[in-house]
DNA sequence: GTGAAAGCGCTAACAA
DNA sequence: TTGTTAGCGCTTTCAC
């Protein structure tokens, strides 16, 4: 491992031109640098980045916490996220924080260890108060920590509205509504506007709930199976693209028509939504926008750019599938 | 940002002292070590990692690169990939190849850089030599790069011989397979023996090949509708998951029963296996002892515990859903 | 038991 | 234009 100092003996410079000449800043002749390439290639140096980075008290790297990294949803989220820090020169720290706290917890205390540069999460399960208790750059997706921290996230409510309305102009009656249980969340308003709209139309609602940071598969099929040996009769459900799909496939294992005898919507529209048959009729959140607002808000606080807007929410639109009656207006 | 130095002042002592206390090495008195706790306390003081890690010359961080974080196999090996490094103390650092070779070069140069302590890599566009330049610790998943990295992967052989059985089994007559193109990689292998089990019984086999790098919907959709016009009277499809969803897909469109009228089977056996409907018969890959293998093969590079296996190849099973006839034998 | 000091590899200010 | 030097914050000898 060649060091700047073994360029600088092997090119007969000091290190600080060295430095210069690597780093393109300040003057370094064309006779010297022709020198120093020429060591750099000999001793194939490569300059160590740790040192870099405590000098500069940074490590271009961002945390991007998630419940799930397994998750339709979130694996496109990091996916999108990782893309777009890359395009600004930062690296990502995946964080699984698989609904456990004290993961969560550890990988937010490395803002204060100088791991990373910032974080991004849209994990739920650790106390708001420990999030306020950092300074350094934070953005959270979906989830209000309060003025101190900016959220980004879509535009539940409307998504919620939105599937109200495909329930009404598909005549439904009687619908139910698989929500996540955690306070703060974006994700609570969408079930409100939904309840609402329909309520307010003379569709009765009835809601179900699921652990958040649940996400294996065999957890949507017991909610699934259970949702439809208590409620027989319902005619519509809206819930997360996968808790729809598991109902999509209990429906018709009881023998209903799709989207006869019901309808079916999900939220997110994942790719899991094409993949099924037929195709489920989802509010689509906008992921690529969501990952490159949330990166250019936490780039804007970690480079103190500019003033950090404190709510950004996007707007949803759905996506038409075969589980609902109604098609585009 | 307080430094050992301030905590060192506010204690009275050296820094040395709070360095042996801090990190439990060599004598502390228990007085002076309550003196330093307390300006710990005071001072809020956590170490800088950056420092640390120019000491050390570690990261503590090792890089993971995939072809596309986006696809359920990925997500899922990325997931569990995390979870072991997790347990270890590592942080688990992603990377999106995107089939961008330049982006897998990139990421690879991090080790020359000090930035990761070792790779794992499951992407395939970057050419073998660029990982061969490379001293540090690499663990390479299913790709042949030959006795220099270490190998581990699953039995893609035995996967295809078990894939040939269930269309034998099935009676089918004509089957088609979906290969990825990518030359010295393990999933090769599983065509080859799927080939030829099935031509020594008699079996007629066609082979379509789709781009290893692309794994958006739209392109699975596509091929399986090429396949479906250019064969249109083949009885079973061997494919990866999501081309094999897709076919499945494809097929009912086109009027065809499952399981009566073609067989399907995926390789893998990721979630969206079980989402579908009919459940989609596929050969799993051990995505958790992958990953667990992968993690304590590297981890034993870096800390060089221990000699290295050259090439470790894991079980694969079946897993039985409703597009294939015969269940389990 | 503890403090002083050297050094990890780099950058930037300063002097030459 | 270039070399020297002082740190960045930490760990670790090595005297005391």
């Amino acid at each position: 491992m060649a060091s700047i100092k073994d360029v600088a003996k092997e090119a007969g410079v000091g290190v600080g031109t060295v430095s210069r000449a690597i780093n393109n800043t300040g003057y370094v002749s064309p006779a010297t640098r022709k020198k120093i390439d020429k060591a750099v290639a000999k001793l194939k140096y490569t300059p160590n980045e740790l040192a870099r980075n405590l000098f500069r008290n940074r490590s271009g790297i961002v945390g991007v916490i998630v419940p799930d990294l397994d998750h339709p949803f979130f694996s496109s989220l990091v996916k999108n996220i990782e893309m777009q820090l890359y395009r600004q020169g930062y690296k990502t720290m995946v964080c699984n924080a698989v609904g456990v706290s004290d993961r969560e917890r550890e990988y937010l205390d490395m803002l204060e260890r100088n791991i990373v540069d910032g974080i991004i999460t849209g994990s739920h399960c650790l106390d708001g108060e420990e999030y306020l208790k950092h300074e350094k750059p934070i953005v959270s997706i979906d989830r209000d920590f309060g003025p101190k921290i900016p959220i980004v996230g879509s535009d539940h409510m409307m998504g919620g509205q939105m599937a109200a309305r495909l329930m009404l102009r598909d005549g439904r009656k009687h619908v139910l509504q698989i929500c996540g249980v955690s306070p703060h969340i974006l994700a609570n308003e969408r079930h409100l506007a939904f309840q609402k709209t329909l309520e307010d139309n003379g569709v009765r609602v009835s809601t179900e709930t699921m652990d958040w940071n649940v996400f294996d598969w065999e957890s949507f099929h017991k909610t699934a199976l259970k949702i439809m040996e208590k409620h027989p009769h319902i005619d519509g459900i809206f819930s997360g693209d996968l808790g729809a799909v598991a109902c999509m496939n209990m429906a018709r294992h009881r023998g209903m028509e799709i989207p006869e005898d019901i309808s079916l919507i999900g939220f997110d529209a994942t790719s899991v939504t094409q993949m099924v048959h037929p195709q489920l009729t989802a509010i689509r959140q906008n992921v690529e926008l969501l990952a490159e607002v949330s990166v250019s808000t936490l780039l804007d606080q970690i480079e103190q750019k500019r003033d950090i807007l404190h709510r950004q929410i996007l707007n949803v639109d759905v996506c038409y599938g075969g589980t609902t009656k109604a098609g585009p207006e």
